[in-house]
DNA sequence: TGAGTATGTTGCACGCTGTGCAACGCGCAT
DNA sequence: ATGCGCGTTGCACAGCGTGCAACATACTCA
C-alpha cells in the first residue's frame, strides 16, 4: 500500500537470512542503491537494523526488545473474554479459562452457565491440579524435567473414586493429553460434573492457557459433552491465533459475539 | 532519513505499549487518520502489526518470528575474531573464545601468542571446566538449579596444588566471578599458566561466550597479567555490543583491526 | 425512533518527498 | 599507477505520500 515502507520492510526478512551489504540488499529489492541506502539508514535510527564492524548489516537488537515488550503486554483473559461468551452462548454451559503459575494452575476467567444447576469454582482460585482438564493440558506442555518433578511433589487427594490417585498415573494421563491434544475430567472432582478442555498457544507454540466447558450429569450426559469437543478446540484455535497474532482469525465470533461488522465492507 | 518509513517505524514501539486504535495512533504520530491507515496497512501486510477482534491493532508475530531466526543466524566467532586478534595484536598473548555445550565448555577459537612460549589448547576440544576462568564465567551465569547440578555431578581432578578441590569451592568461587564479572585462572590448571577472562553476552544479558587472555609466568608474572583486565573487559564489551546489536560500538577495535574505514566521513 | 457522535474507510488534487542518476572518495587488488 | 568495487553525496524530476472532505456504519443519547 505505500511503496516506500512497503520496500524498508521487505529488507528485514531479508535480512533475517544473514547479514548483507547494501549492494545485495538493493538487488535483492530491485532499488538503486542509494535508495536502499536511505532505506536501511531509517531502520538503522530506530535499531530494527545493526550495523557490524565489516559494515554489513543485520538484525538490531531493538527488535528483541519490541517482541519481549509486546509479549509482556499481552493480556490473555482480554483477549479471550469475548470467545468464552460467545462459547457460552452457544452451548450454555460454564464456560473457564485458566492459566499456569509458581506450581499451580488457576482460573482468570469465567463465564457461568445459563443453566439453573451451577458449578463451584471462582476465579484466582487454584484448581484441582490433579484432575481437573485444564490443569492437565497446561502441565503436560512442561519441560519433561519440570513436569515429572511437579508430578512427584503434588498430592494426590481422591475427591471421587475416579480421581487420579498417584504420580505415575497422572504422568501416563498427561502423555495421553499431550498426544492428543485436548483433555477431559469425566467425575474425577466431583462425581457428577463433566469437563472438556482444549489448549491455547503463544507465537512459540508453547501453551499459555487452557479453556474448558463443564456440565454436570443431569444437565447433559458426559457422551453429550464430548460432542461439543470440536467447538471447544475450533474456539480455542481462534484464541490462539488472535492471542499469537498470527494470521486474521477466520474462526471469529459470531455477529453478536465481540467482533464489530466491518464498515464500509459490503 | 525517509519520512514514510520513519512514522511507520514509530508505530511499532507505540504499540508495544499496548493496544491501539487508529485514532490514537494517527494522533500520537501526528498526522491524518488516513496517512496512519495507511501506513498501519502496510505494517499488517508484513504481518509486523496484527488486528485483533476489537479492530485495534498490536504487534504481530512476524515480528517474534524475525527475532527468533535473527539469533539464530547469529555467529559469535564470527562477529569475535577480529576482537581477538585486535587484543592479540596489542597485548601479544594467546587469547582463547569459548562458549557452553551440553555440559561442557569448549573452546571455538584461539589466536596464538606471539611469544616463543605457547601454552596447549584446541579449538573444539573441552576446556578443564573446573579451573578455567572461561568455564567460571559461563557456569556463573546458569540458573542456580542447573549450576548446583552440574557442581555435584563434576569431577575435580587436582591439576596443581591450586586447582579447585570440590563442588563446594566451585560453587562460591562461581558467586565471586559471577558477581565481579570476570575471572582468573592462577596456576589451577598448569602451575605456571596464569589466565584472565571476560564473559560475552547476549541481548537478553545472559553470557552466551566467554574469552580469556592466558601467558606463562616465565613471560608475565600474574601481577603483570592482571593489569591487562581492564583491556580485556573492553574488549568482551565491545564484541557483546556488537553480538547484541545494540548501540554503535564505541569501543572498536584500532585501525589495524577489522574495521574498514567509513569513506566519504573526513 | 430519531438525530448526534465517534470511528474506520475511500477518492482526489496538491506538492512534498522519495527516487534514480551521475559523480566522488576511498580501499584494495592487479 | 591504474582499474575495480563499494559506500556515499547532491541534485532534478515526478511519483507517491499527504491531508482534506465526504461517506458508511455502529453506538448513544433523548
Amino acid at each position: 500500500m505505500s511503496q516506500t515502507v512497503d520496500r524498508a520492510l521487505s529488507i528485514l526478512p531479508l535480512l533475517a537470512e544473514g547479514p548483507a551489504d547494501l549492494g545485495q540488499v538493493a538487488d535483492r529489492l530491485g532499488v538503486h542503491k542509494s535508495t536502499a541506502l536511505r532505506l536501511l539508514r531509517t531502520l538503522h535510527e530506530h535499531g530494527l537494523v545493526h550495523r557490524q564492524a565489516d559494515q554489513r548489516y543485520r538484525l538490531g537488537a531493538r527488535l528483541f526488545a519490541l517482541a519481549q515488550e509486546a509479549v509482556e503486554n499481552l493480556d490473555i483473559r482480554e483477549i479471550a473474554h469475548p470467545y468464552l461468551v460467545d462459547l457460552n452462548e452457544k452451548c450454555g454451559h460454564t464456560v473457564h479459562l485458566a492459566v499456569y503459575e509458581e506450581n499451580e494452575v488457576l482460573y482468570i476467567d469465567k463465564v457461568e452457565s445459563r443453566y439453573p444447576v451451577r458449578m463451584y469454582s471462582r476465579i484466582g482460585k487454584p484448581v484441582a491440579i490433579t484432575v481437573a482438564a485444564v490443569a492437565k493440558l497446561i502441565l503436560a506442555d512442561l519441560p519433561e524435567a519440570e513436569r515429572r518433578a511437579l508430578a512427584e511433589k503434588l498430592d494426590y487427594p481422591m475427591y471421587t473414586a475416579r480421581s487420579i490417585p498417584n504420580a505415575a498415573a497422572f504422568l501416563k494421563e498427561l502423555a495421553t493429553v499431550r498426544e492428543q491434544g485436548w483433555a477431559t475430567d469425566l467425575g474425577g472432582h466431583e462425581e457428577s460434573i463433566n469437563c472438556i478442555a482444549a489448549p491455547i498457544r503463544g507465537a512459540d507454540g508453547r501453551v499459555v492457557a487452557a479453556m474448558s466447558v463443564s456440565a454436570p450429569n443431569v444437565v447433559v450426559t458426559a457422551e453429550e459433552l464430548l460432542t461439543l469437543l470440536p467447538l471447544v478446540r475450533r474456539t480455542a484455535d481462534a484464541i490462539t491465533r488472535e492471542y499469537s497474532g498470527s494470521a486474521p482469525a477466520r474462526d471469529t465470533p459470531t455477529s453478536h459475539g465481540p467482533a464489530r461488522p466491518v464498515p464500509g465492507k459490503p
